[in-house]
DNA sequence: TTGTAATATATGTAAATACATTTATTTTAG
DNA sequence: CTAAAATAAATGTATTTACATATATTACAA
């Protein structure tokens, strides 16, 4: 289905751009919808499973909430208290850094990563769910993406 | 700048999916980020700004809640509320439907025009903030998206 | 017709988001 | 050294989101 029927838009769009930016914001919430979908039963929301992520690839090395924030999609939402949120369920541990009072080292902890393991051996189904591209065609989509953000 | 250095990421992506689908979100956030700067000016938010384009695309025909639902990006955000925002604002109007008591008539009032077309002439400034594909590109990029959700 | 289901919207509410501000600590300039 | 600036994180708060539920109206079936 064209975006233009799935917004059951009549005109046309008044440019390839304009289409453009509209099927990148419906396709973002195409994707978050189905996330959702998924991280619910684990009463996780989206920001908190990409701190946890986030977390886990730093392997054992201990991060800051500045840090954290750096590597975030959306560097607008709190980290602090997506920290917090995390740190109530034992999934991530918080110290203060050695050195800089001010600063905190946040670490997954193991009862973090073997939940996420299960997050995202679920999460996967979405695969399934997408997978309408071959390899060249994700690779051409990532590069033009890119290159719109110059 | 690639994406990896853009969240600061050290190990590649498994696969170009998965790259893709981080790169959908961050680039939306992107997006939402640079239309927000423009749409705060206003006092309007995004959703806001989308409810009148829809109402606006529909020239004087009336269009009801669950139409706007229909058209709308976002389907979970409160349609309801929202044009409530908009009718607080003047940019609405609001009438019971002829001939379904449970329906309302939601219409672009003159001043909701004249207001739209004061923003969509700022927002135009992202087109120039963001322009780097050329035309056969948007389009490629547009046919990638929407085979991507099938 | 009369109750039951379906529809359209509105309302309630817990949580998340988008900021602004505050607190605590560290750095730096004079 | 000391006051001012900068930094890191936490907190406050108005708004928005993501639902669930309620209210009102209409359609339908027995």
């Amino acid at each position: 289905m064209s975006l233009e029927q799935e917004i059951k838009q009549t005109k046309p769009f008044k440019s390839n751009y304009e289409k453009t930016l509209v099927n990148i914001m419906f396709t973002n919430n195409w994707i978050h919808f189905k996330q959702n979908k998924y991280l619910k039963k684990f009463d996780l929301s989206i920001q908190q499973y990409n701190v946890l992520r986030i977390l886990n690839g730093q392997k054992d090395q201990p991060i800051t909430i500045n840090e954290i924030i750096d590597r975030m999609l959306d560097k607008m939402s709190n980290a602090s208290r997506l920290v917090d949120k995390l740190f109530a369920k034992g999934y991530v541990s918080r110290d203060q850094k050695v050195g800089n009072r001010r600063a905190c080292d946040v670490k997954i902890t193991a009862k973090g990563k073997a939940f996420l393991e299960e997050v995202t051996k679920s999460i996967n189904g979405i695969e399934k769910e997408m997978n309408k591209l071959n390899d060249a065609e994700f690779e051409e989509l990532n590069s033009l993406l890119d290159k719109l953000r110059n």
